[in-house]
DNA sequence: TGTATTCACCTTGTATACAAGCACCGTCTC
DNA sequence: GAGACGGTGCTTGTATACAAGGTGAATACA
């Protein structure tokens, strides 16, 4: 009686997991702004499903930290002070220090092949402006790097961190500069791997993700001046209809 | 209209939170055990709730991976492999590495004094053999050490890293060895932090945390041996009333 | 005119009813 | 007797009805 849940499991999707998938990515893309309030019965209404759906995968999200529930009053999209994206960067470059020192022993010749092709595919791509395959690249990148770490927890720390400030990376991915430097970090980082020196994989890693948060935080400097000469704030989802 | 939201919130717990924390702390502690399988109509009549705060509960729980769940099959309590132990442990060593050596330059001498009375009382402790504040203090220690990090995101990752072993812990360290080693293991861990030398911390938390992980393990070795012997295998929780 | 108060409306919170899926068990057939 | 087959009773999944709480605006009153 018990015991026959484990040998049940299938693979058909509930409408609570689509909502859940599909309100994610749009959370972590920014696709739906930082900030913004969600309402169960407009998203129920937009999704065509109840809001029995619609609250449960809210609250899975709101374990995850990407909304913020407020107790009889809804849920609010994360939104992230500067203080925030310094501190989430920095624990994620020291996971990320760790993954690829713990990657140095069990890294395999497959899987550094795969980042020289992905460095390859990055240069060639960066000359046309595909922003979407950039991005993707980028991500490939470094959960290559810590799924070769071998750790299970490891890899879904990375894992979080990185979905947490994905809509930043995607904002600024877009400026020709940023992305040559994104590249010349990846190079490094491979370097370092190939080189299998952890001081020279910690430093590359380092030196990487810095440069990564500059560039992020420099970007919401100046969209927030942008924003504040349009004299235009940030829009709330879900318009009073 | 949308952003009244950010005026509101107030106090009241509602039923979901309140099953969520009832049975995340029996989740943790191991009052629920590892395996067990969660009903949710069972659970219902327990908690003289509805099944809509169970769910939700369960959504929040499984997000956070303390209870896995099965599509159209149920919920099953978190059950670790060794294997799975050893990376938690080694993952949370990594992690309070990096803790130990961010807190060095930002540990308030408030904050050292805790860590002294801490072990003070736990000297005291140990003969008494009151396990349970065994368990708080050790768990006030660590969390201690991670909070002079002066990272919200490092913070949460240790907590919830340190969560998902607790139950083991607390199995163990009714052992007066492993409570004396635990002891010893945070004391050469204050002292590295007084030294100031990040090397040295690093090597005391790598040391204290590793000493745990052998513990634990041996712990469930003899366990299992225990369970064979009397050939009465896991429990499942709530059965087929 | 300013301030307190009531009330209507919109939100989330909870219970419950119903639908659907799957496992188990008895039966039926070969 | 072995295997296929179908019903039954459990489970979770979803929708919906209703309760409770809070905001904001309209109103009464000083």
């Amino acid at each position: 009686m018990s015991e026959s849940v484990t040998k049940r499991r299938r693979a058909g999707a509930s409408k609570t997991e689509w909502v859940y998938a599909d309100l994610r990515r749009k959370i972590i893309v920014g696709e739906i702004p930082s900030g913004a309030q969600l309402f169960e019965n407009p998203l129920a209404a937009q999704m065509q499903v109840s809001r029995t759906p619609i609250r449960e995968a809210l609250q899975k999200l709101a374990a995850e930290g990407l909304v913020q529930a407020i107790p009889r009053a809804g849920y609010l999209v994360e939104s992230l002070s500067e203080a925030d994206i310094r501190d989430l960067y920095a624990t994620r470059t020291a996971i990320e220090q760790v993954s690829a020192k713990w990657a140095l022993n069990r890294i395999t010749p497959r899987e550094i092949e795969l980042l020289e092709l992905n460095l390859e595919e990055t240069d060639s791509i960066i000359a046309t402006g595909k922003t979407q395959r950039m991005i993707d690249l980028d991500r490939e990148f470094h959960l290559t790097i810590c799924q070769a770490a071998r750790s299970k927890k490891l890899y879904q720390i990375s894992q979080l961190l990185s979905d947490h400030t994905l809509k930043f990376r995607i904002a600024c991915i877009h400026f020709p500069d940023v992305a040559i430097r994104a590249a010349a970090g990846h190079r490094s980082i491979l370097e370092a791997i190939r080189s299998g020196d952890p001081n020279l994989v910690g430093e590359a890693v380092e030196v990487h993700l810095e440069t990564a948060t500059a560039d992020i935080l420099d970007y919401i400097e100046r969209a927030r001046f942008e924003s504040l000469r349009q004299s235009d704030r940030l829009v709330p989802m879900n318009p009073p209809d």
